[in-house]
DNA sequence: TTAAAAAAGGGGAAAATCACCCTTTCAACT
DNA sequence: AGTTGAAAGGGTGATTTTCCCCTTTTTTAA
């Protein structure tokens, strides 16, 4: 009986290496190629065609997995993709199950559930662990409460990246060249928003949802 | 010819069992045992005794790789061990090789470099990559313009990790039991070795430097 | 054992932050 | 044409943050 293909889309090289070998060790897949990002990927795949699975990682240089499960979504919404990341945060993942990803590992997996996952998406479609549910299901009961989606505008997001710098709002003022009185109006209504009294909290939220690197 | 033995700390199950395939895969290397955390590998040695190099994640809960590379270098300062880790902060890789680690491998790096670096521990007794190498030069030259080593002593710690909180300084003086200008004067002091103007910097400067986990 | 450090705290003031309530303008519905 | 709603901006005052200079007490080191 044929192996069904795996291509893995991972910048940590060992990691992809690795997982590699233990995939090959598996009696019922093999890995055909790898790609150090999405860009890479999308462009793999006009030589070698479609694998049957895509491991995806989230965190990656130039194209990361979000962007290439947007990409998947346009160019070939029936292809099986599993998010595999070292990153639980509940908006991640939400973001890439609602972009079609057929499950969502988390590294520190068994590799024993890892090849069981495998085989759900291959047959059943979908593998969602018990952790991933939960998360889920955590974020269902914390959206019932808040309910306002919390989406913020470009604007918004602007003044929040530079909220998180050692910038007066005087000077974020200048540097967005609106008057001090207008980015006061931003923070109160950011504050309100995020659901923060000070200075502090809008850095700690900025950090935590990824608006600015460190 | 006998294999060389390895043991890998690592709390990604995914990662230590699919580099175990790997390892297992080199002509001279097989991998003896595997753990979770620091912990676990002391009390794992007690039955296996001691393998020919240790691979140590740095991250992990309850005992992490800095905390198991202490404990090394108390109890068996003979031991080699590389650190493993994708954290390429100037100040981790500095630590680990202080405590005696032989090398500092990213998890991005090249299976070929990898299996390089195991040779060169083993003959040479270390192995240092261009791009660690670099890290550290750029060290020295900020040691040089700097000088002030910044060690923060345990009560400016509790401070600054408090600092990072929506707390104001009066609250902060509150908890921590004393006068809001003792805590001004940890303020100030801090700015100072720290090289911030402001509360938000004394918040990136935690985060940065891993004081608080996000 | 004495001098020199930290550590703890105080006074006072300028600057920044935060809160609340308000007006104008301009675009978008319907 | 009228309403709604957002983006931009204003006024005022309370609170917090930041700065600079100073005293007392406790620890540390020579």
């Amino acid at each position: 009986m044929k192996k069904h293909t795996i291509a893995i889309v991972d910048d940590h090289l060992l990691f992809a290496k690795s997982l590699t070998s233990l995939v090959d060790s598996f009696d019922d897949y093999r890995v055909v190629f790898h790609a150090n990002n999405g860009k890479v990927f999308t462009e793999t795949i006009q030589e070698n065609g479609l694998p049957d699975i895509i491991l995806l990682d989230i965190n990656m240089p130039i194209m990361n997995g979000v962007e290439t499960m947007e990409w998947l979504k346009e160019n070939y919404p029936e292809q099986k993709a599993i998010a595999l990341s070292m990153d639980d945060s509940e908006e991640t993942i939400i973001k890439m199950l609602r972009l079609g990803a057929k499950g969502y590992l988390l590294k520190d997996i068994d590799p024993e559930v890892f090849e069981t996952a495998l085989n759900d998406v291959l047959q059943k479609g979908f593998y969602y662990s018990d952790r991933i549910t939960n998360k889920l299901l955590d974020n269902i009961d914390k959206k019932d409460k808040d309910d306002d989606a919390v989406e913020l505008k470009d604007r918004e997001i602007q003044f929040l990246k530079l909220a998180c710098t050692e910038m007066t709002y005087k000077e974020i003022a200048m540097v967005m060249n609106l008057s001090p009185k207008t980015i006061d109006g931003y923070r109160e209504s950011l504050f309100d928003k995020l659901e923060v009294r000070s200075r502090t909290g809008l850095v700690l939220y900025g950090i935590k949802h990824k608006f600015i690197e460190m």
